[in-house]
DNA sequence: TAGATTGTTAATCGATTAACAATC
DNA sequence: TAGATTGTTAATCGATTAACAATC
């Protein structure tokens, strides 16, 4: 007996973040003309443990999939982008319009995937009024009445470590419930915001670390 | 009786990502004037569970905490900044000099903390031989000779998905061994090899995931 | 001294992996 | 049928948290 339907199935956050590599490389595979897939060949190509591939399948899929045949690609496919939320859009406002909220609110990959950034705005009024890619550039003060009116719940935060707090307790006042943060630090929230967390430097520390480890023959 | 001077003491990669976190807000501290600094008052200020920063603080620092007051400032940082390798430079190269790449070639941040990226790579001719920043762009042919010439370790990988793997074979044929990939793809690489992902759709994934969930109030 | 803070040991929690019966 | 693949249950592993004695 198995159960099914992913109706308030918790999916472990780990699995979550692996569900969009699965999506696209099976999405390849639809594009190379293919009709099943198993989660054995899922696995190996991923260079995942096959019993996790499994597992985090049969969490999300509607169907069972078929002993020596696996999952029909396109049912799957449609479960995937359905529970990763591809098929409705989000929409959501950036803050700090630099280098790398530039190339966020230009990158045209997350429409697909489900966020539409609106707007991007900057308290710098050289960069007010402008428009990036598709997207216009409004100043901090409108930030509040643009949230309020659209009730957008997403808010990305691009500006400076040292302005991001700020940003942040802006945002949450005016009804943002998640936050994407790449500023160089962690932030404050009340209870239940949720907040992720894109570190550069951590990353690097864990890298480069391991390599040092490596090096030295420290196993 | 403890356990001290983290000779071979093996930290575990949770611990690890989080010590730039605590770097910088020492760093803070320090630049504000204060001398020690509690394992406690750093995990409220980042909202960790204190006995984290305890047990990560003490795996790090060359002499123990004092209680009621904590650890010198001045000591701590340089342990920190050792053990995170901020005081010896790494050199990268960095191959795919869009606009993700030329972000990150461009970002001074990466030298304070140990990473210098020293030439970019790419198989555009229209962009081989411009400076970017101070960094020069070489064309793909080099690759193979520089990186054995300078002996090189780390490699970035800033190329779209489908050249990311190529590129990961190249450098690894050439002797890198270790991989900063940020195309959204997971690599296949040798055993022995590391890896760090950069994974932007995955973190969307976990992050409008879970808001969904808290909008429909499933807990 | 009293109490804040330390470092450690044990308990808990969550995710991954191993083992296995079921099935096309 | 034989064997590849499935989904599940139990074991393992690793990281976080709780409890507590030690100390300035």
């Amino acid at each position: 007996m198995t159960t099914h339907h992913n109706i308030s199935l918790v999916i472990p956050k780990s699995t979550l973040s692996r569900l969009p590599l699965y999506y696209s490389h099976i999405r390849k595979m639809q594009q190379q003309g293919e009709k099943y897939v198993s989660a054995a060949s899922v696995a190996q190509s991923l260079n995942l443990n096959p019993v996790l591939v499994r597992k985090d399948l049969s969490g999300v899929s509607s169907v069972e999939g078929k002993p020596r045949a696996g999952f029909e690609i396109d049912t799957l496919l449609n479960d995937l982008s359905d529970f990763l939320g591809y098929n409705k859009v989000d929409e959501a406002i950036l803050v700090g319009v630099g280098s790398l909220g530039r190339l966020i609110l230009t990158n045209t990959e997350f429409s697909s995937m489900g966020l539409d950034i609106a707007v991007g705005f900057d308290k710098d009024p050289d960069l007010v009024g402008l428009q990036i890619g598709s997207k216009y550039i409004l100043p901090m003060e409108k930030m509040e009445s643009y949230i309020k009116r659209t009730g957008v719940k997403i808010g990305i935060i691009t500006v400076p470590a040292d302005q991001a707090q700020s940003v942040c307790d802006q945002m949450v006042e005016c009804g943002i419930l998640a936050i994407w943060n790449f500023a160089f630090t962690l932030l404050n929230v009340p209870k239940g915001i949720l907040v992720k967390n894109e570190n550069l430097p951590s990353s690097l520390a864990v890298l480069s670390q391991q390599l040092a480890n490596k090096l030295n023959n420290i196993k």
